[in-house]
DNA sequence: AGAGACTGACTGAACGTTCACTCAGTGGAG
DNA sequence: CTCCACTGAGTGAACGTTCAGTCAGTCTCT
């Protein structure tokens, strides 16, 4: 029955993520999530072999949907600057309509779970394709549009302030706007440009 | 006995800063906590209502030293670009040399604990002085140095960058040399000057 | 000064609650 | 009937919090 297992795999996970997003890991009590995804408890146990691997599974789903949607939103001919400010525009747009996904990821990322698989990933670097837009647009630095630094750099000066200002916004401290977005996305310019 | 009294407390709040930031909140069992600071689980009660309420204690103490460092670090007569970089600078040298505060404080702020009191913060803005160099440096923006952006987005374009590279630096995935502060410095300079 | 009464800071075993996880049982498909 | 996906009451562990009891130190009375 993979269509029906499909199906409450898949609820479980969407579950999961509205759970998480909105009350944290710990406070996300196995019991509520089977009821929220109309499941028994000991199903979610059939697909997961434990809470930690449903988190895992569930920061897979979501960034692969982000990174579907950055590509498909992208004209592949831009490039320098407008390539960068429709790609941070866009990334800040996604993440503002889909406050479940930002929650969680924000989440994972500053627990043990996100950072045992930067971790991972960071070994496995040189062999893999990069699939991340923004990290390839540092990378090849095509034309030295930008300044010469290090990569952690441009992952804080691009991911930190957006990580920050959606926060506020989700928070209700700011109004997010055509506007604050496009300021947003100019400043992150600023802060890398050669 | 204020003498004990005082120190018993304060035994209790670096405990406290020390396990949480390390464990996380709901991490740090009352019963470690009291073995840490070499008190009885029930004197934790007796300072303080709650853990909720001891959370909430050690922030107080940790922004004070903050501040407190930032301050007495700051050569009073510099100003624009240069009161900016060195501003900045220090912040990321002090929470650099402070792993324990830094982990701690973006516990806070990422949790209800410290939005709530930002909430709080905010409805008092309008009465009480602000202590916060780096607020202060924005509101006044002297001789027009930087470019007129919503405080969220100064904040943001700031402690965003910060956050991220420290996170980074105590994950072990850069090494935060005193070049990096530097660039680290004038780009979020880049970001937001005039 | 000395004895006895008193105080309250301090302790940790015990309690009630919450949680992740298990497994005996159910029901529907073949 | 057999098989197996599925269920949810049940289990034990871990937690925050409480409170009856201890005892060093202070005060009062002789």
């Amino acid at each position: 029955m993979p269509v029906v297992q499909k199906t409450k795999q898949t609820a479980i996970l969407c579950a999961a993520l509205e759970l998480f997003a909105e009350k944290g890991f710990h406070r996300s009590p196995i019991s509520e999530l089977a009821s929220l995804a109309k499941v028994g408890v000991g199903s979610i146990y059939r697909y997961f072999k434990d809470k930690d691997e449903l988190i895992h599974a569930v920061s897979e789903m979501v960034e692969e949907s982000l990174q579907d949607a950055l590509t498909d939103s992208l004209d592949p001919t831009l490039q320098g600057q407008k390539r960068f400010i429709r790609l941070i525009t866009r990334l800040i747009e996604y993440l503002h309509l889909h406050p479940l996904e930002f929650k969680f990821l924000e989440q994972y990322y500053s627990s043990p779970y996100g950072i045992d698989k930067k971790h991972a990933k960071l070994l496995r670097e040189n062999d893999t394709d990069q699939s991340s837009l923004i990290f390839d647009f540092y990378l090849t630095n095509q034309g030295g549009v930008i300044k010469a630094l290090p990569l952690s750099l441009y992952f804080a000066m691009t991911f930190g302030p957006i990580s920050f200002l959606l926060r506020d916004s989700f928070s209700g401290f700011v109004v997010l706007d055509e506007k604050l977005i496009q300021q947003t996305a100019e400043a992150c310019w600023d802060a890398v440009k050669a």
